[in-house]
DNA sequence: TCTGGGGTCCTAGGACCC
DNA sequence: TCTGGGGTCCTAGGACCC
């Protein structure tokens, strides 16, 4: 055995702020004033990200951007550059890559890091975080912080106790200690209604948790529930982050302006989000053979509808003729919508079949249309857009053009 | 305060098959 | 004629995360 085996060894990077900090890095004007990520004041929407001076008035990410427009009337209101936050992302991904061949991104501004064995080659992993986050600082301006730990759920939460700017170790056997440190709240995995139901049983703390027999649990939370907080609470990596997800879905949806009984508007939004999603699922060279609908009524109460098809589902015209069909089922055109959504789930590896044997191939033409059209999207040709997402008439109605290519049938 | 958009995983009931 | 239990698939809803 060697000596200096010291057991696994996982850092968590976390950017601080990223979105306002990627902002702030390329306009000089920003810097140090509260920058907010997100909608914009006056419309329907959240708070994605904001700087620390934006925090300071009490703004937070998810608090609607008019309560944060209300703290923060000369905040910086901006919308978000997803593609610059990529670029940024991946410069930052490819730094981790220099430390470790296993680097698991787990979203734009997060990672895992598997260092384990690596202190022969960068010395105890406190040096090697603190040179990685002066490389990360040096090349792309951004603040990061680092969680280290045996395992990959304390040093996720390690990498938020000490932000930001952070570094903190959990060393080995410490694991209890430390999380006898954090509040219930900051446990990964532990939300809002579980927090309010932990209450009701007067748990509220973190070693009160603990001492739960595993059976309590059990029939509060359920079996997959119950042995997560229980190896969470001890330290043990429950295991969220598995490598290979089990399901993979690709799903768009869109909050209308204001609530609304407009068939045609809604239909136009279906129509819209059919195209989108299938464009993404043939980029990825995915498919699936299940819709969902999903509906948000006014009052904010949530329904989806799904059908799984006997084929894949091969065009964004059939995905909307589907869709209609899935929102008639649950929508009779009396309550006002505020949100639809489709979504294709199940997706597998591959591409779409040409040809169907055993179904009739109505949507065969119109999906040969479309490919031509996502080829040409992805070669980045200068925005191809379906006629009829954007013709309007005088009176800003969607026209209805009768010739024999645009058969769309926009009512319900 | 009036609540985005993109995801993953779990549960529970029903259908269906052996 | 009545009654098993297990496995798998589908569906709808819900919790949670960034």
């Amino acid at each position: 055995m060697n000596r200096n085996f010291k057991g696994p060894l996982y850092f968590h990077v976390d950017m601080d702020a990223f979105y306002s900090s990627v902002e702030q890095a390329d306009n000089a004007e920003y810097r140090g004033k509260p920058v907010i990520i997100g909608a914009l004041p006056g419309h329907r929407g959240v708070v994605a990200a904001c700087s620390y001076e934006a925090r300071e008035y009490g703004v937070h990410s998810a608090m609607p951007v008019s309560h944060a427009y209300r703290l923060c009337k000369n905040g910086i209101y901006l919308p978000p550059r997803m593609e610059r936050y990529q670029e940024v992302s991946k410069q930052i991904m490819d730094i981790f890559n220099d430390y470790s061949p296993e680097v698991q991104q787990i979203s734009i501004d997060e990672a895992f890091i598997n260092m384990t064995g690596t202190e022969r080659l960068f010395g105890p992993p406190e040096k090697s975080a603190a040179s990685l986050k002066k490389q990360v600082k040096d090349i792309t301006g951004q603040i990061i912080s680092v969680g280290i730990a045996p395992n990959k759920y304390l040093a996720k939460i390690a990498s938020d106790f000490d932000k930001p700017d952070g570094l903190y170790r959990v060393f080995p056997g410490k694991e209890e200690e430390f999380l006898d440190r954090i509040k219930l709240k900051d446990l990964w995995g532990l939300g809002e209604k579980t927090l309010t139901r932990l209450e009701e049983l007067n748990i509220s703390t973190i070693p009160k948790l603990r001492a739960l027999p595993e059976g309590t649990l059990v029939r509060f939370l359920g079996k997959a529930g119950a042995s997560y907080l229980y190896r969470a609470v001890r330290g043990i990596d429950p295991g969220i982050y598995r490598s290979d997800p089990k399901s993979h879905s690709i799903s768009s949806e869109t909050t209308f302006p204001a609530d609304t009984r407009d068939k045609e508007v809604i239909n136009r939004a279906l129509l819209d989000i059919a195209h989108q999603v299938m464009y993404r699922s043939s980029n990825e060279n995915m498919m699936s053979k299940t819709l969902v609908c999903k509906i948000r009524f006014a009052d904010f109460s949530t329904t989806t509808v799904q059908q799984t098809c006997q084929h894949y589902l091969t065009s964004a015209e059939e995905l909307y003729d589907l869709a209609r069909k899935l929102l008639r089922k649950r929508w009779d055109g009396s309550r006002e919508v505020r949100l639809i959504g489709l979504g294709l789930s199940s997706l597998e590896k591959g591409s779409i079949p040409r040809q169907r044997d055993l179904f009739s191939d109505e949507y065969d033409r119109k999906k040969q249309v479309e490919q031509a059209v996502f080829e040409m999207k992805k070669k980045k040709w200068p925005a191809v857009i379906r006629a009829s997402l954007l013709k309007k008439t005088r009176n800003g109605r969607n026209s209805s053009r009768k010739d024999e290519d645009s058969q769309t049938d926009l009512s319900i």
